[in-house]
DNA sequence: CTAATTTGCCTAAATGCTTTAGGCAAATGC
DNA sequence: GCATTTGCCTAAAGCATTTAGGCAAATTAG
């Protein structure tokens, strides 16, 4: 009886990895035990359950992304500093599909309060502070971009975008131009 | 033997429901059979496969929230037509979360060529021709908007937005303001 | 109005994922 | 070296998926 080495860390991380092969939905507790070679018993020491491995991937993949969304902010402001961030999230959700669908899992409130979900949204008003927006325009605008940010990759990965004239890489780039505009420019009263 | 009239119509319908109730990724073909109350393999005459029944409930959702969309969308032009739009799109997201989930499900190229998304996009377009866009930043638009409007949904039902002030209705309408200021103002050369 | 056919739901069974209980052996600590 | 903890195991139950084959009800045809 060899000893594998499993810890809770290394089956998450596997578990990131298969997401990224087949699928965030896809992901099996049964798949990991063979990708690792052992029974599936053994991983229910290290997670409690299916739904507990996938909560945890996603928090892994919050975690990740909001570091790689940090490195990207560092030392910019401005226009900068949201293409940079916004580039963060749309090449995570490319290279890594799985864990970017796993970043959108629906957490319960708790789970949500204590992740990386809040470095995000500080990150997210940081930017706007390189914009002229006061409460509560910073946080619609925060929403805002959040769900362009979200929705854009979600798409993207769903090849919504894809075999279709002009390619993707176009259109992100204009909507984060019209974005910096409208934020440069965000319209104060509603004009009814 | 008593005959419960199963045809595949009904059974997608059913399932639509069970989403709404327990999630899109919740919805299993046992499920559906004990509230038929029939055998499981007795739904196997009118769906293939789990993901045949899942698929369905997808086109199925697209189709009924075009129709929606298309409602919302007589009679309209301009800004009223975008917030009509948009409406309807928020409104089937907070009634019908599971549909709408299933209505993100990715689907094939071919599936996805055959379905109402392209109804969809047509809507979009339609509606920008209220604004000055010419092409290719129209389609730049469409994706934006498409963004936004899944992205947005997307993060209401997983709960991101409850909870916090000021509240989602608020931030949407602003949302909404500020996409058709910047629509009629999109920003033609990017601002190097 | 039977008889033939089709259709609708059934039973049965294989396969696979999830989860729990209990056990043995390897690693660790005294 | 011995006790304890830890890591992975076997075993087994439960539930979802899927296929094969059968019988009875509904439909159609003569």
């Amino acid at each position: 009886m060899v000893r594998v080495g499993l810890t809770t860390e290394r089956v998450v991380r596997a578990g990131a990895e298969l997401a990224d092969e087949v699928g965030f939905d896809q992901v099996t507790v049964s798949e990991l035990a063979r990708r690792f070679d052992v029974k599936v018993a053994s991983l229910y020491s290290h997670v409690t359950s299916s739904q507990d491995l996938k909560t945890r991937i996603a928090l892994f993949a919050l975690e990740e992304l909001a570091d790689r969304a940090a490195d990207a902010l560092a030392g910019r402001a401005g226009k900068d500093a949201l293409i940079a961030f916004a580039n963060a999230y749309r090449d995570y959700g490319r290279e890594h599909p799985g864990r970017a669908a796993a970043a959108r899992l629906r957490l319960d409130p708790e789970t949500a309060a204590a992740s990386a979900g809040v470095r995000h949204a500080r990150m997210t008003r940081a930017i706007l502070r390189g914009y002229d927006l006061t409460e509560p325009d910073q946080t619609h605008a925060v929403r805002l971009l959040g769900s362009v940010f979200h929705g854009y990759s979600s798409l993207e990965t769903a090849g919504g975008f894809s075999h279709s004239a002009p390619d993707s890489q176009e259109s992100w780039t204009r909507i984060l131009d019209a974005l910096d505009a409208l934020l440069r420019n965000w319209p104060t009263a509603p004009t009814l």
